[in-house]
DNA sequence: AACATGTTTTGTCCTAGTCAAACACTCGTC
DNA sequence: GACGAGTGTTTGACTAGGACAAAACATGTT
């Protein structure tokens, strides 16, 4: 396990908790008030500082929160306990299950390893050579995505350290970033290409999720104008506009809440006029079970295909 | 129009108007207090509900401050004073100038074109082949950082709408990343290629300025492994250890306060062996005023170039 | 010009309470 | 056994105004 207890850095005041582990200062109180944990000691003013340890099992909480688990369950327990936890199955009832083949797993297995070999060099080539006997549609979907989620996983039960984690998605990101820059776009824009305008809204920092939609997009030989992380739901609205889009796809994380997700996609078909779609890809699986009217949602970015064959043969 | 439908956008609660201008709830109510703006309405249950175009004014001080204005000054203004102040000159006082050449002003000019016309095609074209022409060094000297600055500007004097922004900021990412990947690692580590790990601090949102230093090192020979946005000083420290990096490289941005940055610096080098060094590139005045005692603070990316040459000259 | 001092500005933290929405559970119906 | 309505519990976000230290600014001294 790692070893993190360094002296100058043992106690961290609330605002960098926060920063570390998303969770708002104000729900960082009201645990300490409601579950007896944290428990930060008090600097002469008064004012909080937090144990190294304790911020690290508040990340592993906020990682199953993030999964599903709920407060109550997981605030109390001790951390070899959470690990455990990581390991067991996530909320991901009315989702499909996504098989990926033996071949594909040993695969993900000496990725792994050589993320944990600290190898950039390595990675680049191995993963360069994936996409290329893949091809970028499948790289995708039976390497990225399980290749990330394995990543998760490792992390959740000590295995991985953070570090570790952001180095793989860095050079991941680069990879499918390079196969992006060549794709072509297509030509002009007929009945058979839609422009797809991508983003994240306001509060959703992860974008993986959305380059691999736009790769997958390009692939199906869509004209996309991603905006990256963040864009503000009226700027989303501007965009669509002065692209004249025809799709507009959303990611969502498991971070944050569905049903913000939910508003917030409303509040966009509202703007929106009704001839342009609205895509969304989100891991919540209340989402899915109640729906938001007039906005398509995915589970799996493997619905990306299939979901524009029928937007080309949808007259219009 | 329905003003139905249209009123949950027009009025946004205290968390939005936070995570859209990145300015703090407390911040956000202690200025209503004080300068008597914003002055949001209440909702029934007396909770405060901000218009769309307080939020944008809100947007505008938030980029002068991070230029060096202060709340004094700005908060009480009209818009259109606003908009001039965003083209008076920001607080560089200390930093050097970055002079740049004719022909690179029309080269900008026509990018800021393109990104006006939203083409993602073009765009991306003209980029690859201006990074062609150059070469990547110049390229992100030349090219990347005076169209990023010019994109802020524009933003900051109305010019330019904030989707604009990212979608010209997510192709140059593109481009930069794709240019990445091609270039080759060196083959070994020979003592005139010093690895390098590179991240941005759990505060930091911005990695572009990230990506186009990991650039510049990798045209200088060095071996780089990125760590992407927001990786905590632990885990920074945790990465240069395994990587046996010879330079860690932290980079910062207006966002976010001079002192923090120095503070984490300052930690940063508690942790590391000295024999390793911290190369710190940042865009605050003060902060290079001041000094961090054991960093080599860069208000440029020109300086990397010459800094791995001392780096290699240097008898270790 | 460099440095020491005092004053103002400014952001962040504190407490402790309120409340709506999400979730978990039970019961009744088909 | 699936579905829906009703009830109780859990949970996070918001409110208020006060306190305070550090940054920035202004002024005086060497």
């Amino acid at each position: 396990m790692n070893d993190r207890t360094l002296a100058p850095l043992l106690h961290v005041n609330i605002a960098a908790v926060e920063r570390d582990t998303r969770i708002g200062k104000d729900t960082l109180r009201v645990w300490e008030r409601r579950y007896g944990f944290p428990q930060p000691v008090r600097d002469s003013h008064g004012e909080r500082l937090y144990p190294a340890d304790q911020v690290e099992k508040l990340r592993i909480i906020k990682r199953l929160l993030d999964t599903g688990f709920r407060p109550g369950q997981v605030v109390a327990l001790d951390v070899t306990e959470l690990q455990q936890m990581g390991s067991g199955e996530p909320d991901t009832a009315g989702l499909p299950d996504v098989g990926r083949g033996e071949s594909a797993d040993t695969e993900i297995a000496r990725l792994m390893d050589i993320v944990r070999r600290h190898d950039p060099a390595q990675l680049r080539r191995v993963l360069s050579q994936a996409l290329l006997r893949h091809g970028l549609g499948h790289f995708v979907t039976q390497v990225a995505v399980p290749l990330n989620r394995e990543i998760g996983q490792s992390w959740a039960q000590g295995e991985l350290q953070i570090f570790e984690e952001h180095f793989c998605s860095e050079v991941l990101e680069t990879t499918l970033r390079a196969a992006l820059a060549g794709t072509p776009y297509p030509a002009s824009a007929p009945a058979s290409h839609p422009r797809v305008v991508l983003s994240t809204l306001s509060g959703e920092p992860h974008s993986l999720g959305l380059l691999m939609a736009e790769a997958l997009f390009s692939v199906d030989g869509c004209a996309c104008m991603n905006l990256g992380r963040q864009t503000p739901l009226q700027d989303v609205y501007a965009a669509a506009l002065a692209y004249r889009a025809h799709i507009v796809a959303i990611s969502f994380s498991a971070a944050g809440h569905a049903h913000h997700a939910a508003e917030a996609l409303g509040e966009l078909r509202a703007l929106l006029p009704e001839s342009v779609e609205i895509w969304a890809g989100s891991p919540h699986a209340t989402l899915h079970r109640r729906g938001v009217p007039g906005v398509l949602l995915l589970s799996s970015l493997d619905q990306i295909g299939p979901e524009v064959q029928r937007w080309r043969d949808t007259p219009r």
